[in-house]
DNA sequence: CGCATTTGTTAACATAAGTGAATGTTTTGA
DNA sequence: TCAAAACATTCACTTATGTTAACAAATGCG
């Protein structure tokens, strides 16, 4: 098999059951593309042409309010989906930037070739729907404990699940995500320290 | 034509070419349910059954965190969708609460029918795919504007996108829908008030 | 009809996070 | 390789919202 294949198709098994010659099938639709560090896959104001399935490498999804403040709403790591699915079915211009933090490769696809995949892979279209859900749920989760929990109690949560990405971003872009300034986070970070001390 | 069919019919044809003919046919899978004011569609636990268009009426949709505080994520009328994606296609249970806040009816959908429908009605399963993924993007847009900016600013948001929402749900509710206390929206609407005076 | 419940307001005080500025540290790229 | 840029920390002070509590007004049900 075509290593290129391997972390889309391994990502996939987990979901649904899929074989070697639909993922083959699916890349023939891919558009394999590598963004270098801190450039962008699309920008406010265009719009996303893409989705893309994330093969390597680490990006940020934000937007910027009318302070001209960045503000994170998610990470993208291997085996993530990006884009602004409303932008991509709806054909209008994203408020949101798509930003590589590292050097990256992606396998993207149009919104005619997303199509013709759904429609000649059942598999993967009934992955698509349960994972659109999904996807939509744990970003809406994320989103109220923004409400509910104090950036103490966030950060903490963040360090569990996703452990591995504090190695691979800045700081203070945590803190972007988080919703709080680079300073209330490094004041957290000495309060839990301390904590710790004792 | 049916009356019932008619505010479905009406909403559609803004969205995407279809006939009385799809609707009626839409409407033949269709559970055609009331509920009481204060009643619930489903509550924390439950598996979300169905998904379903508001014909007549108010619903809050809101989970309970650890502290059994209840947060509102939005509020549906007329004309929208309500359910639990991730439940209904998953199959998990929900963490969620659906209650009218006035008697309503709505049109209730399984997944196998929503299924057939949209397998069966072309122009309605376009519609999904850009209504989910708008209704998503809506959804996060005020999720981000909660943390970007004060409550007052949210508050006055609120207040221009849906005017009519507040001659129909109790003050509190809005508060918790926008992620403060009764006490501070009080605090606040003095305060716009006292501005205004000047 | 009238009393219990729900809803809304006000105020004094507590706390989490923002602001602005100074300073130190690490990374990067010409 | 070294200077500029990016990143992180600390501090003093401000501000928005939470907390607790008391009370008033509106609503709804028996």
């Amino acid at each position: 098999m075509n290593p290129y294949y391997d972390r889309l198709y391994n990502h996939l098994k987990k979901i649904v059951p899929i074989t070697e010659k639909d993922v083959e099938l699916m890349m023939s639709y891919a558009k394999i593309t590598k963004l270098k560090k801190k450039s962008f896959l699309f920008q406010e104001g265009e719009i996303a042409r893409y989705v893309g399935f994330v093969n390597q490498g680490v990006l940020r999804y934000y937007y910027t309010d009318e302070h001209a403040e960045e503000h994170i709403i998610y990470f993208a790591q291997e085996e993530w989906w990006i884009g602004d699915l409303n932008s991509f079915y709806g054909q209008v211009p994203t408020p949101y930037y798509l930003q590589a933090l590292e050097n990256t490769e992606l396998f993207l696809f149009t919104r005619e070739n997303f199509d013709l995949i759904r429609s000649q892979i059942p598999a993967y279209d009934e992955y698509v729907k349960v994972r659109h859900a999904k996807a939509t749920a744990a970003r809406l989760d994320t989103m109220m404990s923004l409400r509910a929990e104090h950036a103490e109690d966030r950060y903490e949560k963040l360090l569990k699940s996703f452990p591995n990405i504090f190695q691979r971003v800045p700081q203070h872009y945590i803190a972007s995500y988080l919703g709080i300034k680079p300073q209330s986070l490094s004041r957290i970070r000495k309060i839990i320290a301390e904590k710790k001390k004792r």
